[in-house]
DNA sequence: GACTTAATAT
DNA sequence: TATATTAAGT
């Protein structure tokens, strides 16, 4: 069975499932062929040197169905880790351990296995936050933690999960995936390690074709072919882009019939509607201050030159004015290098770049799912309808601390859930 | 195979 | 929303 339609079962089955196994067994949304593999419920090594929080907060997690492990010593804590690590889902260990405080823990415990870790520390300063989550703490819970924190923590064991299968097969070698399928894997794979903007964006260029930009210098060069073969009723794909190429000046680079014919229909469309009613556009205007020699490179990748600077391309000028005149560009420039867009201006409004305004929106789904996901158990009293209700920052314990602001540390979606993966 | 149009993706 | 890409129809 495959893993993306696993993910996506809905409740029915899962029920069914949840009469089958044992009381303790969680069956995790991940298959590897046919040979399931389900966990007993999510087991947590609890670290945390003052005695009574150590308490409250294994009650709680018991409470929950976690197996909790807890130790008040850091060093027998990572003892027994290095015994027992593939026993193990999940870390909770508290910042202000004497022997070995929460960042030497991470730092252990990212190098030596690969488990999930979560700090969690009485106070909140900045440094603390900022240090825990630099070297890759998962969450960071204030205490005193409250119940509907505990009660998400499976979060971190599922998102460990995905992302390591993510990691370790490639998708595209799966016999066993159709291309739905790779394409909604690849979806969980990038939001399960949404902190990772570049990689989602290596990702693309691997996969994805360049597209290309029409820039200024380009679309004279193409207007101009098309005047010359008698008009946009008359010029058609093929014997523009040969004109284009003709152009010794300007290299059109890999300029296709095909980029020519998308840009053709685009002209035609708007050279129709100018006709007809003209009513000038903000966009118009710009066009009538645009000039001829505004140098501008395509983006379509020439072969010595990956790098380039790109500005957005306006709409299609009126169809007479459109030769002359010095053009007013609009001011969102970006680089591009080797097709990855960087904005470079920091003005407030800029647009976001397709790819990231993309995964955000993926990013918020997933956040919303992450809730109601019925392929986990949660360990947790509440219904998924609670949990779906709950707000997100609830996931901070004092989300309101003026100490604190989880925004300022988190990049876009942290104050949520982990975006920092350990590897 | 080329062109146009429509749908889809970014 | 604009516009580039892809698919489908002629």
């Amino acid at each position: 069975m495959s893993v993306s339609s696993n993910l996506l079962k809905e409740n029915s089955r899962d029920l069914l499932r949840e009469e089958e196994l044992g009381d303790d067994e969680v069956e995790f949304p991940i298959n590897d062929e046919d040979e399931e593999f389900s966990i007993t419920s999510i087991r947590i090594v609890l670290v945390d040197s003052d005695p009574k929080s150590l308490c409250l907060m294994k009650n709680l997690m018991t409470q929950f169905s976690y197996q909790v492990r807890d130790f008040k010593n850091g060093g027998e804590a990572i003892a027994f880790l290095m015994m027992s690590k593939h026993e193990i889902d999940l870390v909770v260990w508290d910042f202000h351990v004497p022997d070995i405080n929460g960042l030497e823990a991470l730092k252990t415990i990212g190098k030596e296995m690969d488990l999930p870790v979560v700090i969690m520390s009485h106070e909140h300063e900045k440094k603390t936050v900022m240090e825990s989550t630099k070297h890759g703490s998962c969450n960071f819970l204030v205490k005193p933690v409250s119940k509907e924190i505990i009660a998400v923590l499976w979060q971190h064991v599922y998102r460990k999960r995905i992302s390591i299968y993510s990691v370790e097969s490639d998708p595209e070698e799966s016999l066993g995936l159709d291309q739905d399928n790779i394409d909604l894997y690849q979806t969980n794979k990038e939001e399960s390690s949404s902190g990772e903007q570049n990689n989602s964006y290596q990702k693309e260029d691997k996969n994805k074709k360049p597209r290309m930009t029409w820039t200024n210098e380009l679309h004279q060069l193409f207007e101009k072919a098309v005047e010359k073969l008698g008009g946009v009723g008359q010029a058609v794909p093929k014997q523009i882009l040969k004109c284009m190429q003709a152009e010794k000046e300007i290299d059109v680079g890999g300029l296709t019939r095909n980029n020519v014919a998308s840009h053709l229909q685009k002209y035609r469309l708007n050279s129709g509607k100018k006709s007809c009613v003209h009513q000038e556009t903000r966009e118009d205007s710009e066009w009538l201050n645009a000039g001829p020699n505004t140098t501008l490179t395509a983006s379509i990748p020439l072969p010595n030159s990956s790098f380039g600077l790109h500005t957005r391309v306006p709409p299609f000028p009126d169809v007479q004015n459109a030769t002359n005149a010095p053009m007013q560009y609009p001011s969102t420039n970006y680089f591009t290098v080797n097709n990855n867009h960087f904005i470079t201006s920091s003005l407030a409004n800029l647009p976001y770049t397709d790819s990231f305004h993309h995964q955000q929106q993926h990013q918020q789904q997933f956040q919303h799912q992450q809730y109601t996901h019925s392929s986990l158990r949660l360990p947790s009293v509440r219904t998924k309808q609670d949990l779906a209700a709950m707000d997100n920052t609830d996931l901070i314990s004092n989300p309101n601390s003026p100490l604190f602001d989880s925004r300022e540390f988190f990049l876009e979606g942290f104050s949520n859930f982990d975006t920092i993966n350990r590897h």
